[in-house]
DNA sequence: ATTTGATATATTGTTAACAAAATTATTGAC
DNA sequence: GTCAATAATTTTGTTAACAATATATCAAAT
């Protein structure tokens, strides 16, 4: 349950940070990876309830370990969790979803600059296999790999440049746009192609990073792109915020619900009581 | 206990991620601010334990919500969470502090090229008034009020650009630098200089970003040249790993990787004891 | 048929007791 | 006195029961 005490550490005293991070094959770590992985490689749909007592079942673990992966997933923003009612794979909205993406510009491009200036210029021959790799898988249409390859290109980079924290950091924003390329991706289009990550590669090999920054930003942009961001938030609007006076406006800065339809009359119904 | 119910949601359906943002005056929320305020504005040393039993008589809260607040400040390294032996005020390694501040220089440069895109020039007078405390909080010397308003100046900054989820990730960077400090400074110097952060302002007014760009890398440099990373890792660098056959090499670079897990105490101290 | 109120069920949130491990204290030997 | 072994205490980790809340079911009325 808690940690492996196979291996020796033979430290002592105060720890450094460091320390912890290389650890934890404990069951929560290893938990909140399979279910964020089910998450950002879209095999549960965004909104999609996830029950304690079915996760709890189906990890085979406690009810303990399952609320504390659900918390921490719910401050990576894959889930929203919401109180008394439970967990949900998170629905970001389109304002969160600029936002994120236009972050994610920032940290990659802090990526290539810092290649850049490092001074050994580190082997990325893996990576362009791999980039072989996910054009394969987008051919056959094996969503899932793609997702994980067309991602592991990003990290790999991010890894190149031998900074944990920002590979951490990049990470993180990854598969939350992972996520919100499940919400708003058009069924069709191909996300993230594929042509776009070799261009990125052969920039860097070159050396030309102003180049590569480049490309890297328009990449990112073009995968934004993909997404409808424009259409309304979301096919519901409640009434409270429609009937109520605005203090604020209602627009962007509220981000209201979305919802589908379905589940709607809830609040409405309960609410109301008032009276015998 | 749990969530406020004073205020209604009076949305419905699924709900959306920027929902979950807004509410929350949540015990565990508020005493996680508590205690990472505490610790990036050092009023609790690096390394310093925090028992359980302690933390819920100060909040006055239970085992449960300290538990939870103690491993969401894991998550953000503000903590070191050691099984079976409790929580610690992180103590970040020589290389994990130089990858934070490289990881800060990266958001910040966002930020301030984001405020160079963004149309609408954000009135930054308050922040303008605000340096002038924070010059005051220095010289009189009130460290906690100094650090608090020195970081306020980055964070208003991103806060200017508009964009939620790069002001929370620098939000997250900027504590875990403060802690840094904490752990790594010189006495006598005077961090994150004043009269640097108005240069910054006025760059940025005037609308020469350029400038403020380079002027923010800068700075974000010079604060990190103040610390002492070049000495060695920790006045306590555990004997083991001094006297042992070195299978990694004992200096910073040995961060990744490394240990396996924290659980492992155990072994060097107590099982030395051998047969009967 | 749809909506409302009332009841029953199921799910989440919290607390408290217990188990496991580490820390401290004590004792005894040299 | 120092060191080591053992016992006692404290602290952390986990489980299970209970309380609070939301969801679902169902009957009655319009």
């Amino acid at each position: 349950m808690t940690l492996d005490p196979s291996k020796h550490h033979d430290t002592d005293g105060p720890i450094s940070t460091a320390d912890l991070a290389a650890q934890d094959p404990s069951d929560e770590t290893r938990i909140q990876k399979l279910l964020a992985e089910a998450i950002y490689e879209h095999r549960v749909k965004p909104g999609t309830k996830l029950p304690e007592a079915d996760l709890c079942r189906i990890y085979g673990v406690s009810r303990g370990v399952i609320r504390k992966v659900l918390d921490r997933l719910a401050t990576e923003q894959l889930v929203d969790l919401i109180s008394n009612r439970g967990a949900f794979v998170a629905r970001p909205t389109v304002e969160n979803t600029r936002d994120t993406y236009s972050l994610r510009r920032i940290l990659e491009a802090g990526v290539v600059r810092t290649l850049a200036k490092s001074q050994r210029r580190p082997s990325l021959d893996e990576v362009r296999l791999q980039v072989g790799e996910e054009r394969e898988a987008n051919r056959v249409g094996d969503t899932g790999r793609y997702i994980r390859l067309a991602g592991k290109f990003h990290l790999d980079l991010a890894s190149a440049t031998g900074n944990a924290a920002l590979e951490q950091n990049l990470k993180r924003v990854v598969s939350q746009t992972s996520l919100m390329v499940a919400l708003y991706d058009v069924p069709g289009i191909n996300t993230c192609s594929v042509h776009e990550h070799l261009e990125i590669l052969d920039a860097i090999e070159v050396g030309d990073y102003a180049n590569a920054e480049r490309l890297m930003e328009d990449h990112l942009i073009g995968c934004e792109r993909q997404l409808r961001l424009d259409q309304e938030e979301a096919p519901s609007l409640d009434l409270a915020q429609a009937l109520l006076p605005t203090t604020t406006p209602p627009t962007t800065s509220g981000a209201p619900a979305s919802a589908p339809a379905a589940a709607k009359q809830r609040n409405a119904r309960s609410r109301k009581t008032v009276k015998k």
